[in-house]
DNA sequence: AATTGTAAGCGCTTACAATT
DNA sequence: AATTGTAAGCGCTTACAATT
């Protein structure tokens, strides 16, 4: 591999002269530039960046730490951290904590195994001395100690903070969950169910919150019977669709498309559909709500707009500005089939 | 952020010491050893790994560039490269190209600007030193112009190489396809349509083959006019659908459970149903496939396996092993609810 | 004044010398 | 022989000196 010495050495010029032009300094006669970076082009040198930053004590790279690349908001939300990374000159450098591919849901309660992955990577990011660090989790989580005693510039992404100093961005929840139901009772539903995720969770707090707003709203009695926590996935939200169906209701609230999804099966094998028999609408707008039959109303989260949101965050902070604790990303209603006007 | 130079200066030793102690060295003494580890953790101090590469021209880090991280077979792919690079110690720097973010398909039959990005990709790596690189394709296409001539082990991961000395892994199309047709023939099916894939697409063609095998096996005429082409999206099946539908077939073979989501959209909206009235099958197992209803029988692509072989196969060459040029990953058969025995 | 070179140093490792 | 330290160098940048 070719370095700047050698550059220089075969240029007959110092290897500050070669330094300077490659970082466009103008102390540099036109006459050597144009050699030198002839033979630069001819040999395809390129700046070994690692040792510049060494060297600069500033490596003009970001730290991404994903609590799991495989979630599916992820890879979105890292694609929204590069490219306004790369807008900027920026690289990144991103750490896998693969937290579910080791333990499923384990860490979530268990902050030895967690912090056995998530300080590790902390510190390394700290000792290739990254300009700062954006923390993108799998789901939104309160995420109560973040390692701030490196003094980096750090954010969350879908995540909420409790750590004064680390700002966040996270999506309106509850507002989300406001105009879907909202939606629901424009087209003239009133006896609405929730089929919500796990009871304990952030996400579903915030969003039975904006249910019972939309209720106040129009006037609608809250009924707390009317809510059936059934976790994320599809098989228990499945197995609680009978129980769920069989009140008096027109319509659910599904707080994931995934939950939406078990609740399709259920409807799919006792003959009925969405959007005839009984209204449903979902929540994340992922690619599956797009392949249901028929196509399933729901909430879009902007997974690439918390990415870039959350970078521009982090470039705030890092340039000192006053920076919010928290921003949220609305959510946007996609109108599909799966909501019958009564 | 501290230094080893620090951690020495503050237990009174040379820096060689605690550089020896820290890369457990045998040389030092069990005295010595106590001390600074004590400093070294109390410090929370961590070698800076950019600095320790530069000097040992040997960083432990392996390169990953990927098309496009939002593709859906990425994530699981460089997660699977993640954890074989995790056991075997190894770093893992990633660079994503965003090929599609940036461009979506026009950069197939641009090599212009394909290489206006790949090229300072690879060349970043090489300058880095990364001891390895693997290539991650957001799709199997022929990689013809892999640069090898900074000599770094590289290897591809779900894309064929065209290049001698960079081996590829790839998941094994035909015999995927053969299995799945084989499947639909020993359920009674013999009309067996086709709805394939963009049909220069490499994946088309050896899935055809596999289709044409399965038929052969099974004594079965090959009839070219019940293959329909139609991209990998869902809109064009949706709008083939009627077409193919129209021929005399009880089955149908899509390349995609995309392709498959368009044709139950289809089916849909004539009050028609897999599984029921027609027999369909998909390719992929994404997870769309375990929502449609009924659900979709399909062929199971091991993204993960694909990065975990891709890895194995990389640090194999960089050991300088024998390799093969190939590997082909198996497909799986999932079966589900969509096929229809007769 | 404009252009170029010298030499030190970023945070490490390692051959070799020095000390016990 | 076992343990420790000295000093050079990985590929860069940059303050400052030297040259034109």
């Amino acid at each position: 591999m070719i370095t700047l010495k050698e550059i220089a050495k075969e240029c007959g010029v110092s290897t500050a002269t070669v330094s300077n032009i490659l970082n466009g300094k103008n102390k540099v006669s036109e006459e050597t530039r144009e050699k030198v970076m002839a033979v630069v082009k001819e040999r395809g040198y390129k700046l070994n960046y690692v040792a510049q930053g060494l060297r600069k004590q500033k490596t003009q790279t970001i730290g991404v730490i994903a609590e799991d690349i495989v979630q599916f908001t992820t890879p979105e939300i890292i694609e929204g951290i590069m490219e306004v990374c790369e807008e900027r000159g920026y690289r990144t450098i991103v750490q896998n904590l693969r937290l579910y591919s080791r333990w499923q849901d384990l860490w979530f309660d268990n902050d030895k195994m967690y912090y056995s992955v998530m300080d590790p990577a902390v510190q390394e990011m700290a000792s290739i001395r990254v300009d700062g660090i954006v923390y993108v989790a799998g789901h939104a989580r309160n995420i109560h100690r973040f390692p701030s005693e490196y003094q980096i510039p750090s954010v969350l992404a879908y995540a909420y903070s409790q750590e004064k100093d680390v700002p966040s961005v996270v999506i309106d929840d509850e507002e989300g969950a406001r105009l879907i139901v909202e939606h629901l009772i424009k087209k003239g539903h009133t006896k609405i169910g929730v089929m919500a995720g796990e009871q304990e969770n952030i996400h579903t707090k915030l969003r039975v919150l904006g249910y019972q707003k939309a209720l106040f709203d129009a006037g609608i009695l809250y009924n707390p019977e009317l809510i059936c926590y059934a976790g994320w996935g599809k098989e228990l939200s499945y197995g609680a669709a009978e129980k769920l169906l069989s009140k008096d209701i027109t319509a659910i609230f599904c707080m994931s498309d995934r939950n939406a999804g078990g609740v399709y099966k259920y409807l799919f094998e006792k003959g009925k559909q969405a959007g005839r028999d009984i209204s449903i609408v979902g929540f994340d707008d992922e690619m599956i709500s797009d392949f249901m039959t028929p196509r399933l109303t729901t909430m879009r989260i902007d997974r690439l707009q918390i990415g870039k949101s959350a970078m521009e965050l982090l470039f705030d902070k890092m340039e000192g500005k006053e920076v919010p604790d928290e921003i949220k990303v609305p959510c946007r209603l996609i109108d599909r089939e799966s909501v019958l006007k009564l």
